[in-house]
DNA sequence: CGGTGCGGGTCTA
DNA sequence: TAGACCCGCACCG
């Protein structure tokens, strides 16, 4: 067994992408249980693959890690294993934060996420806005190109929109936002619910777009503070040149950077993959058609993608998308996609065929093969810098990847593939709740209607800013500290990492749920109850209460519980309710008294 | 002023 | 029905 970042995996599994756990398999293929055909793409049956898929399992240790936003019950997290915060969350991956992590308590991220309205009040939802590039594809000095961050407010982001491009050296560039289309052609989204002690954050989708610059960014200052870049009319100044020689520093220490991960051996290791192999690529193969799936939008996104690579000359830098979002924006497959009830909440779980050639076989709409190689290999770069605990496909998976993501244009991956597990479902097998439904059928991306300047853009990734910013020196760490990762993985990542405390204790939020976490390690009490639930409650909060009763879950923080989902080998716990339904469509809190909890129900910060 | 979260509504598939 | 968005409001720094 691995365990990798926290979540375990058999070293069978990876190694092997045998079926090996029928019921997990049997978990993996809800399209048995109804109506709904599991791919209603080219190859239904392509997510089973022999429900090789790997769920971790609770029994191996690290059940805890099993968990998924919507699960009416997730894990208890002892403190020693929070995550340590990422700001550039990508891929399909979830991070458990200690309560106290400030940046956790305030959903920061890296990407211009907006809140999203997904009328579930126990799980913020939020949507990556892209990035602001200019209109002209203007390059800028160091050959890299605009990349701001849009601004959360609509109303501040419409006043970007449409400003010169701060770039001095750009005639007539105007900024425009690329939308985020990574995941399944809509914007990859962010989910936050706090829960017990920890602060749950998933991700689904990877961002198709380079990261943007900090919004304090001394280009994102020019950019609306109408402070000239330099450009070749440049007034050139001292200021110009310290920035030109930070990218140039920057872009050696970044290409030191790939040049080691590149180096990084990986084939031979099948174990090596990293959990981002597992989290992010597993995201796709949930395409039932990845034709079909704007993942990776085909369309005229494609040329983008070629055109980011052709000038991947500072590729390396920590913006670049990650290879699932360039060549193949995973999607989850739809017949992961779960309801549990109006409150529009979709069940996705990614599991994924803990396997080399799974992590590898991301599936890839992309036709611009070379392209597409080199951006694997970014991408595995980029995976691991993107301060993602999971480190991310390191060579191999860039070399394989070329293959798969080059190759592979079909939906379906001969090699284990990705493979989306709803556990809600599992857990509520038998329950008749969870129905899978088709995420992916449809083809969003040509639906994106909001500044739809999705055009080729030919920029590459590039951090101006990158030594003039706190962030840089951040980023730059965090690129360290994802190499280290990628080389922990085999072991418990999570062991030890540094998280952020503070003394505050979250002051609650509406979806701050403190009854749904699954106390450590209890298989058998009942009891958590009255520890853990105070104010907040809910439907979902009742359903989990009485998931921890009837599986005897203690909801209080110190007591020991199986993971949640039943593991493999596990069987299922307890039928849920038949359904998760909340009372209305539309939020509908009860207005949680958070009193019992001490938690202000809308309070946010 | 902008970030952030809430939540009522609309549109679309 | 569900997902994505839009929009206004409120709060906060």
């Amino acid at each position: 067994m691995v365990v990798i970042n926290g979540y375990s995996f058999k070293t069978q599994q990876l190694l092997t992408q045998q079926p090996d756990h029928p019921q997990l398999s049997q978990f993996a293929q809800p399209q048995s249980q109804g109506p709904h055909p599991v791919h209603p793409g080219p190859s239904p049956g392509q997510q089973q693959a022999g429900g090789s898929m790997t769920m971790p399992s609770s029994s191996a240790g690290k059940g805890k890690r099993e968990w998924d936003i919507n699960d009416a019950i997730v894990p208890h997290v002892p403190d020693q294993e929070f995550d340590e915060f990422n700001e550039w969350s990508d891929g399909h991956v979830r991070h458990i934060y200690s309560l106290h992590n400030e940046e956790a308590k305030k959903h920061i991220s890296g990407w211009a996420m907006r809140n999203t309205n997904n009328h579930n009040v126990n799980i913020l939802k939020k949507s990556c806005l892209g990035v602001l590039v200019c209109s002209q594809h203007c390059t800028l000095p160091n050959g890299s190109k605009i990349n701001l961050r849009p601004a959360i407010c609509d109303k501040a982001r419409r006043k970007q929109e449409g400003k010169a491009c701060p770039n001095k050296s750009c005639r007539g560039g105007r900024l425009e936002i690329k939308p985020c289309r990574g995941h399944c052609g809509y914007p990859v989204t962010h989910f936050w619910r706090h829960s017990g002690n920890a602060i749950f954050f998933q991700a689904k989708g990877v961002h198709d777009h380079l990261r943007p610059d900090p919004k304090n960014s001394s280009v994102s200052k020019r950019a609306f503070g109408r402070v000239p870049l330099g450009g070749k009319s440049g007034n050139g100044s001292v200021a110009k040149k310290s920035v030109i020689a930070g990218l140039v520093k920057q872009a050696k220490q970044q290409h030191s950077l790939i040049s080691k991960v590149l180096k990084r051996p990986a084939v031979s290791n099948p174990l090596a993959h990293t959990a981002l192999d597992i989290y992010q690529y597993n995201a796709c193969g949930k395409c039932a058609a990845y034709s079909h799936c704007t993942c990776s939008y085909l369309d005229d996104s494609n040329t983008t993608r070629s055109h980011q690579l052709s000038q991947s000359s500072n590729y390396g830098t920590n913006s670049w998308p990650l290879s699932g979002s360039e060549s193949s924006a995973p999607c989850e497959t739809a017949a992961n996609v779960f309801t549990v009830n109006h409150q529009h909440i979709t069940y996705n779980y990614p599991i994924y065929h803990a396997t080399p050639a799974a992590a590898t076989a991301a599936p890839s709409k992309s036709p611009s093969l070379p392209y597409t190689c080199s951006i694997s290999e970014l991408a595995a770069y980029q995976q691991s810098s993107s301060g993602n605990s999971f480190a991310m496909g390191v060579p191999v998976h860039g070399h394989t990847q070329c293959q798969a993501v080059a190759y592979d244009s079909s939906p379906q991956l001969a090699t284990p593939e990705p493979e989306f597990i709803n556990y809600s479902q599992i857990k509520h097998l038998g329950g008749g709740v969870g129905q899978e439904e088709i995420s992916c059928k449809a083809e969003p991306g040509p639906t994106i209607k909001y500044n739809a300047t999705v055009e080729t853009q030919p920029y590459v990734e590039d951090n101006y800013d990158y030594y003039y910013s706190p962030k840089a020196e951040y980023e730059m760490q965090q690129h360290h500290h994802q190499q280290q990762n990628h080389q922990q993985f085999g072991g418990n990542q999570t062991a030890g990492h540094h998280y952020y405390e503070s003394s505050s204790g979250y002051n609650g939020v509406s979806y701050f749920d403190t009854g749904t976490t699954t106390a450590p390690g209890n298989t058998a009490t009942g009891n958590g109850l009255e520890a853990g639930y105070g104010g907040y409650y809910d439907h979902y909060t009742s359903y989990e209460q009485q998931m921890a009763v009837a599986g005897g879950f203690a909801t209080a923080a110190g007591s020991t519980a199986p993971a949640v989902v039943a593991p493999p080998g596990h069987p299922p716990p307890p039928p849920p309710p038949p359904t998760l339904t909340y009372h209305h469509h539309h939020h509908h809190h009860l207005h949680h008294p958070a009193a019992a909890t001490g938690l202000a129900p809308s309070v946010t910060h």
